[in-house]
RNA sequence: GUGGGUGUGCCGGAGUGGUCAAACGGGACGGACUCAAGAUCCGUUAGCUUAUGCUUACCUAGGUUCAAAUCCUAGCACCCACACCA
């Protein structure tokens, strides 16, 4: 608390930084640019979390640093404004998920104007409004052109009463979010972006994202998961199937074949004594979530028919198996329970065959498979090979024999973003009796959401008859739109791009603003994204550059995950524990700025920490210090020790704004506050340079004592200091090291009855000691040694005690 | 299991070979001001003790070096993400 209203000086400010529109990126400028992105929030009906804060600020900061730097700063902010809250509040509360939105982002707004963000408002982007979520259906219906955008049969979470598909968010726990009910896994149509066109350079590209935090590469790779390996030819019933596996080494060691029981052929396989055996075991599958599935027991059930094995004919039994992920590598594998932990549980459970193929230690206890590596046995024609040779050899006699080829597999599976929900980007798409799927017109976008629907039974947008029921555009007779909407991730797939050109109503962006700022300098936000966010937005770059709409592959340079904020309990924040932090609260209490400063002195902006209020009175001491002290402050000239002081800050805190250290910014910044306040006299200008410093954190009260300087124009937008390399070191006299020596041992002279000197010296100080003067002026014999002559005589180990600048010494 | 990361004083956390008992902040303690509290300011904050002191200290154990919080080797602990991907 303090006595200083800086809540009207925060007003005062903000207003006039608005009023002149200082904040707001130049098109046409020459400056040279600099986009500075923060992830766009989800504008909940809860107002803005410290979290949120947390993440603006850190954006905010490099902003306003490189605008003082001289850039021409790029730095939006919008709101990604459809999804499911917005529909839960509406079956809960009743409220329009439209009105429910606006107000949302009319307070978030709010909120964020009184933290003081430098946000270019005149782009601000709403990707609830039509004017945006049109270009999400141009960007579907020109992948829907290519191919890219199409439907298949998938599993959703169904809930059996409720009748409606959960998102994966409401069936967490494996029950119903509402009712509590056991989810259940369905079978619906579903519209998919075709993301594995681009698995490979997805995956070869993170390679080249240099200025990306490694565990978030490692996170991406890990989830495209590219892996190389054999794809083998096994005849079943008569016809080929494609095998992929990681071991064809391990060939001569197939016991059994399991596929998938979400197999689409699975029926092919099923014999008639075999059916009820299956459909018994399919039932309980269907009872099971897809999160339970995956701590199940390794189960199965025969099929009835056999594989033949291509090396060695053998016939081989087929099961189905709830372990076997049905659209990964074509959904059947050949289990090698000998070396394979899974498919060894699988046999030792239905009594199969365990062959060993790879000779293992004579200590294996064989209570698991032996998965490591070792000679080949039992494989007649490749025994004794080492088993990566014989991954080779194999695959390639099966690629003679043309049973077989090298494959590359991905994990990455193609982007569902079907969603059978109200709040989300309708999929331009009608549904024809007689021309099928047909494309809404380019012209005719965007198709909005109507207004009219009944919440709370399954998908709203099909209670709405009159909406649903349209022309086809192709035979102008009856036609059915879509009732999915899409995913909320497309619409931040490429929002970026159009804070370039945010009101464009003719073109998604044009192409030369797009080009001029991205793409994105600098990209903020929480490492929760690794995996959606930013590949589904590397895979629209990658889209849209082949579209010839832009000119690079990837959209950001340098990505910065901010930490996260836990409860002071070091839970994270949440309603029900009670332990939520609202920052206008604390800004109200302390000022903004002491928030900000506050915030970045505690917190590394990469580490997670627990909130605490505790050091708080602290940042709040040192501003009201800054502020109160200044009206003490003597101007003219400044000392040498502040010119040293101030040079050094300027070049580090210069250099921590750009890596994202602030803490250490804020450190240094204190340090030379202090010192300029216990100084007699400091100069104007210093005085000025030390508040630019200070800026980027604290706007405000710079701004204001900048003005209470004299100065007339916003200290937002001057300049940043540069520093003289010629003063950053304090011009010391050279210091006689001979001299030093002597006021060091003479008082231990005087008190004794010395002969004899011994002095250690560090190597490199050996020549500079003068025996022969300290001898003189001692009265005794001296004796120099370098600590590192192994024949020096250090009877006392006094050696230890030398340091540069600082010899040790004995007497004697 | 796989991948990424971290380990420093009462706490948060700087420090990447020598000037390090270790920045800066918080906390605690003592003092000044005050009738008092708050705010503010000053000091102390490893032990023995007053020596160019010694001992114990930067997860543990070894090593390199005249010299290690810092470099190397091995181990331990913790955190995060992904996880039946054949």
């Amino acid at each position: 608390m303090s006595d200083i209203d800086f809540g009207k000086i925060e007003k005062k400010w903000q207003k006039k930084w608005e009023e002149a529109k200082i904040f707001e990126a130049r098109d046409i400028a020459k400056f040279e640019r600099c986009y500075v992105l923060e992830m766009f929030p989800y504008p909940s009906g809860k107002g803005l979390h410290i979290g949120h804060a947390w993440n603006f600020l850190i954006g905010d900061i490099l902003a306003r640093y490189k605008r003082l730097k001289g850039f021409n700063v790029l730095h939006p902010m919008g709101y990604d404004s459809l999804g499911l809250p917005a529909e839960n509040a509406a079956i809960k509360d009743g409220i329009h998920p439209k009105n429910y939105t606006a107000e949302s982002i009319k307070n978030f707004i709010n909120q964020q104007k009184t933290l003081g963000f430098s946000y270019d408002w005149s782009r601000m982007i709403s990707s609830a409004d039509s004017s945006y979520y049109r270009w999400d259906q141009w960007i579907f219906l020109k992948m829907f052109e290519k191919g890219l955008a199409y439907q298949k049969e998938s599993n959703v979470n169904w809930c059996p009463s409720c009748e409606t598909v959960l998102a994966n968010e409401q069936a967490q726990t494996g029950n119903c979010d509402r009712c509590g009910s056991k989810v259940e896994t369905k079978f619906l149509k579903q519209w998919f972006l075709k993301i594995t066109d681009y698995a490979d350079e997805l995956y070869e590209g993170i390679d080249n994202l240099k200025d990306w935090p490694e565990r978030t590469k490692a996170m991406q790779k890990n989830w495209i998961g590219k892996s190389h390996g054999t794809e083998i030819k096994f005849e079943i019933n008569g016809k080929y199937w494609n095998i992929f596996t990681t071991r064809p080494d391990t060939l001569f060691g197939v016991t059994f074949m399991v596929i998938s029981a979400q197999h689409k052929k699975l029926w092919d396989l099923v014999t008639d004594s075999q059916k009820k055996d299956v459909e018994k075991f399919l039932k309980k599958l269907k009872s099971v979530s897809e999160k339970d599935l995956a701590d199940m027991e390794k189960e199965g059930v025969f099929t009835g028919s056999y594989a033949i094995n291509p090396i060695n004919e053998e016939k081989i039994p087929i099961y189905a198996g709830n372990f076997v992920v049905a659209d990964y590598a074509g959904g059947m594998v050949m289990a090698v329970p000998a070396h394979d932990q899974r498919d060894f549980e699988f046999a030792k459970k239905y009594n199969i065959e365990i062959k060993q193929v790879i000779g293992c230690p004579k200590d294996h206890d064989w209570k698991r498979a032996y998965t490591d590596w070792g000679n080949l046995v039992n494989s007649p024609g490749f025994n004794g090979l080492k088993n990566e040779e014989a991954k080779k050899k194999i695959t390639d006699w099966l690629i003679k024999n043309k049973l077989g080829k090298r494959v590359t597999q991905f994990r990455l599976r193609d982007w569902g973003i079907s969603r059978q929900r109200y709040w989300g980007t309708p999929i331009p798409i009608i549904h024809c009796g007689k021309c099928g799927i047909v494309p809404v017109k380019e012209k005719d976008l965007p198709v909005e959401l109507p207004d009219k629907v009944k919440f709370g039974e399954g998908n709203p947008l099909e209670t709405n008859e009159s909406w649903i029921k349209t022309k086809c555009p192709k035979c102008k007779g009856e036609g059915r739109r879509e009732t999915d909407t899409m995913d909320t991730f497309v619409n931040s797939s490429w929002y970026f791009m159009r804070y370039c050109d945010p009101q464009n109503s003719k073109e998604i962006f044009n192409k030369n603003n797009v080009k001029d700022w991205c793409p994105v300098d600098y990209y903020v936000g929480g490492s929760e994204h690794a995996c959606m966010h930013l590949i589904y937005s590397r895979f629209y770059t990658k889209f849209l550059a082949d579209m010839k709409l832009i000119n690079f592959r990837e959209p950001f340079n340098k990505l910065f995950h901010q930490g996260f904020i836990y409860g002071e309990d070091g839970e994270k924040m949440s309603k029900s524990l009670g332990n939520t932090v609202d920052p206008l609260d604390t800004s109200k209490e302390y000022g903004v700025d002491t928030l900000r400063f506050f915030l970045v002195s505690v917190a590394s902006p990469d580490k997670d920490f627990n909130w605490s209020e505790k050091g708080i009175s602290g940042s709040s001491r040192f501003l009201n210090r800054v502020f109160n002290d200044f009206s003490n402050l003597k101007f003219g000239k400044d000392s040498e020790k502040l010119e040293v002081k101030l040079n050094n800050t300027i070049k580090n805190v210069s250099n921590y704004y750009e890596t994202f250290e602030y803490r250490k910014a804020t450190i240094e910044l204190r340090e030379l506050f202090d010192m300029i306040f216990e100084e007699k006299e400091i100069s104007k200008e210093t005085f000025g340079k030390a508040l630019k410093l200070l800026n980027p954190i604290c706007p405000h009260i710079t701004e204001e004592l900048w003005s209470k300087l004299g100065e007339k124009e916003f200290l937002s937008i001057n300049e940043w200091p540069d520093f003289d390399s010629k003063k950053l070191k304090i011009k010391k006299k050279e210091v006689d090291l001979n001299a030093k020596i002597f006021d060091l041992i003479n008082p231990h002279v005087s008190k004794g009855d010395y002969k004899m000197v011994y002095i250690y010296t560090v190597p490199f100080e050996l020549d500079k000691i003068n025996p022969k003067f300290l001898e003189d002026k001692l009265g005794l014999k001296a004796k120099v040694f370098s600590v590192a002559d192994p024949n020096k005589i250090d009877l006392q180990n006094k050696s230890k005690r030398a340091r540069p600048g600082m010899p040790g010494f004995y007497l004697e």
